[in-house]
DNA sequence: TTGAAAGCGCTAACAC
DNA sequence: GTGTTAGCGCTTTCAA
């Protein structure tokens, strides 16, 4: 800055309004300082010019997920990059591979690095230690799961719902045995779509049969291993409910092995990639990660800018896909 | 810190030593300050201590992709991701939609910043304005395309090497009419992985038909088009290379809308997430976004622990996968 | 309309 | 071992 100052041959203070667009330049005086700065290639230093800003804003968001590879993660990830972007905000996006160290050890180095707000997906059982960051006011906004021991924003999706919608599409088309795939317990949405699963079935008047509902499935292989010994089983599920992505390409890996996929009825929470070019094509309880992203930014955009009110909790519904793998019948199940 | 200071009794300097691991300090002074610093929950703020420190170095990176949501991407951003975090560095990703000037701004953004180092997905047909970064001892490295206008390390697929691999298969199995469908021409490596496929028809003696080779397509909807009406042609292809994710899926689709999918052999560049659960499963040629990625963060590390050698131009090898959709013969092709 | 001086939170250099 | 002083690149305050 002060050789640019001195290449245009006025203050340093000059520059600094030439750079923050402030008034009170003569036009020709700023135009010398633009020429100045384009020939020395200069880039302010935006964390020294803080340091002294009246709002110290580093115009930096920390965002933390379970992977930015996972697709729904990533997704997120670019619905609250396109809000930051808008705003001037760069993101710093971390992946947390559900370590519950990770989780405090990201925050830890975003807070270092002085971002002006956090997306995080919560890991831990308990986020009270965030509450210093909120009280000092970097606002915190949670995605895909609340948090505990915190009254924050957050933007989830109606996993109960949405497993409730799953549930009733299976029985509506003839369906009693119908088996639950889950995630490992302590996963929050996993707890609720199962919870949903168990909701729907109390509802519809049916006994939930211990048997068919298995938990603790976090990669496809176990979901294929699992489902191939729910599926020959002396008296085996007529449909599935397989409550996320990879679970449901596991089950869909075993239906193939055995030649039932053409049998057994499944829906899967979450969409598949290419789910309508498999056959049959999978009937899936979509998310919109999107939204969620959006939502998200938003919330902390409104906070930055000084909204108080109580802390907002946006549910974002899940929504039913029809693509035939959950309209297959139960076996006898005609019309009647 | 100047409150750790006064709370743990000790002048501001010793704090600054604790708190940066320095030798000279007694370890009950030590001791005592992490006990204040503890409490107020102080955390230091790392683009102050930049200012005046030494190297400098915001232990920050800056990545610029096609998008963070995109599956390629994504895995890349991962693997920099991993390697940044053993460095304590943390990463900004922003996404550049193929937009020029997005690339353009990201980089003054991030420069703004005082990103450590670039990895940089090139967009523009000259990256010319980056010189001034690297001269100013910011490391840059290019990944999944080769930079226009500096010398700088780079990382990438074979994409010509992949491209024949795929065309030699289909060969192979008694292809002679097979189509190419590519992307956008100016994407650099779609013009590659075409050139691949003209090398690679030129070598088995094979004249390519001007008729069978697309270019331009950039989602799955216009392959969908595009494929339909070349498999629905007087002389139609008996095969088809697509150079491209979305562009593999459009052109099942067609495949499976004509009932032509296990009659047309098809190879994809670039893998399918669930490629191997289709009918038939999706031969590809798959490329390796996790070494990639480690590759140019590892590239970038070693420039900012001084190496001053010449730009190293590292090429990750594709791999074909055979799953079933490239071995289908051509008519007439049976053994002879 | 412009610039000089002070200070943001921290580290470097040099005392003690 | 520990503290003091100066200064990193910028914005604020205030005087000209």
């Amino acid at each position: 800055m002060r050789d640019v100052a001195l290449l245009a041959g006025v203050g340093i203070k000059t520059v600094s309004r030439v750079i923050n667009g402030e008034a009170n330049v003569s036009p020709s005086t700023a135009e010398r300082v633009r020429r100045a700065a384009a020939e020395l290639a200069y880039e302010p230093d935006l964390h020294a010019g803080n340091l002294r800003r009246a709002d110290g804003r580093s115009r930096t968001l920390g965002l933390l997920v379970s992977s930015v590879a996972n697709p729904f993660a990533a997704q997120v990830h670019r619905a609250i990059e396109r809000v930051a972007t808008e705003h001037g905000y760069a993101v710093f996006a971390t992946s947390l591979e559900d370590d519950p160290d990770a989780e405090l050890r990201a925050v830890a180095a975003l807070a270092r690095r002085r971002v002006d707000g956090f997306v995080v997906t919560p890991v831990r059982d308990d986020q009270t230690y965030l509450r210093v960051h909120v009280d000092r006011g970097t606002p915190l906004v949670c995605v895909d799961r609340e948090p505990h021991g915190i009254e924050t924003d957050s933007v989830v999706t109606s996993n109960v719902a949405g497993a409730r919608d799953a549930v009733r599409h299976l029985v509506s088309h003839g369906h009693r045995r119908i088996a639950f795939l889950g995630d490992l317990e302590r996963i929050q949405t996993a707890a609720l779509r199962q919870q949903g699963y168990l909701d729907e079935l109390a509802a519809a008047g049916l006994a939930a049969d211990p048997a068919l509902v298995v938990l603790g499935l976090h990669d496809d292989a176990s979901a294929t291993a699992v489902a191939r010994r729910l599926l020959t089983l002396p008296d085996p599920p007529t449909a599935i409910f397989s409550s996320q992505n990879l679970i449901t390409i596991g089950t869909i890996r075993a239906l193939q092995q055995l030649g039932l996929e053409h049998q057994v009825a499944l829906v899967g929470f979450d969409d598949v990639e290419t789910s309508d070019l498999l056959k049959p094509s999978v009937t899936t309880v979509a998310q919109d990660p999107d939204r969620i992203g959006r939502l998200a930014a938003e919330r902390v955009f409104a906070r930055l800018d000084g909204d108080t009110g109580p802390p907002r909790h946006l549910v974002v519904p899940a929504r039913l896909v029809v693509r035939g793998s959950g309209e297959i019948p139960a076996p006898g199940a005609g019309r009647r």
